[in-house]
DNA sequence: GATAACATGTAAGAGGTTACATGATTTC
DNA sequence: GAAATCATGTAACCTCTTACATGTTATC
């Protein structure tokens, strides 16, 4: 359900072939917020003509097509975005997962692994730090534009996500050291 | 691949069947960190059998099959945890492609949706931080175990998702009044 | 004896990835 | 003329969801 709505997303911004949908996805919104490769794209396109939310508004060279997002797509998008998602159910998110297992490696590796995670996040603020200033000054809005927002939204995890690292580690120390740390016995678990 | 792995995970904190495991990523890994459903479980853990990362560890009542894992399995999710995650590409995140569309809305409905990510981050912040006191006292360890380390990181995702929620509003209201909302304007997109 | 909970399984289909395949145009 | 880029398409395969399906044991 995702896929059509980001399409039509991105269709507001101008005009845009399957191509350069693909190219967007993979260089600059894959990042964020959602990715879909060409395969995927097509036959979505195809899709959402029937159905009357997008329009063909150019066909060029090489068999090139680009299309629009037609007033009743905007309505739909509009919908789906007003409308909150149902959730609360079935999370799936490997890096999640993964803090969740730490408890199975000994606590140096998992020490280790917490490092990693800090180190990458603090990376990732950074990178995006950059980008939003790149942004901010590119568009002239305070946000830095749509992405800008997004990539706000980025840094704040990441920066949680950092500290949150830090703190575990102190407390898988204080857990090792009293001998709580399951992963250290492995044969009585 | 994630789901493996979950499954040996939770296979360290004793012999589980298929129907344990539906149940606990129902009601309490489904919310953190990963689900699944038995109509995945079960083939999952035939293969994970075969590749002798599992064993039965005894057999019950109405054809239950308790599971647990062998060595193998604790070296292949220990390799695992300790390999960084490849990633840097294709994030597939609903909650931040909503927030990637959102100059889709007029800045009215746009600042409605943030005031709604707002209630609900901090509701579920809220929600977690209760749980996080729980585990504490539970058992007895600082981290409240696993699941409190998890916890405590949604604790600071969700967290950081409300501020940046305060944050954006207020940027949306500032880009409005100065004529630069693009929802404002769907017809020069 | 009925009902709820336990316990496992299969099948259809949506969504997504990777790989294979083809051809047109631009650029050097 | 070769190579890169533009541009689209298809097929096999994996993951996951929903629904259908079946039988057993405990509890009231």
């Amino acid at each position: 359900m995702a896929l059509r709505f980001a399409i039509l997303g991105l269709l507001l911004d101008g005009p845009s072939s399957g191509y350069d949908l693909a190219r967007r996805f993979a260089e600059v919104i894959g990042a964020y917020a959602w990715d879909a490769k060409h395969s995927q794209i097509y036959p979505e396109l195809r899709g959402l003509e029937e159905e009357g939310l997008i329009e063909v508004a150019a066909r060029g060279a090489r068999g090139r097509t680009a299309y629009r997002c037609t007033a009743e797509g905007l309505a739909e998008l509009r919908g789906w975005l007003t409308t909150p998602p149902e959730s609360r159910g079935g999370v799936r998110n490997e890096h999640a997962l993964r803090l969740f297992l730490l408890p199975a490696l000994d606590h140096e590796d998992a020490i280790e692994v917490l490092r990693h995670t800090e180190a990458a996040a603090t990376a990732q603020a950074e990178r995006l730090s950059q980008e939003v200033l790149r942004l901010q000054e590119a568009t002239g809005a305070a946000s830095g534009g749509p992405l800008g927002l997004t990539a706000q939204y980025g840094i704040g995890s990441f920066r949680a996500t950092a500290q949150w690292a830090r703190s575990a580690m102190d407390q898988v120390a204080v857990d090792a050291r009293a001998g709580r740390w399951p992963g250290d016995h492995p044969s009585r678990r």
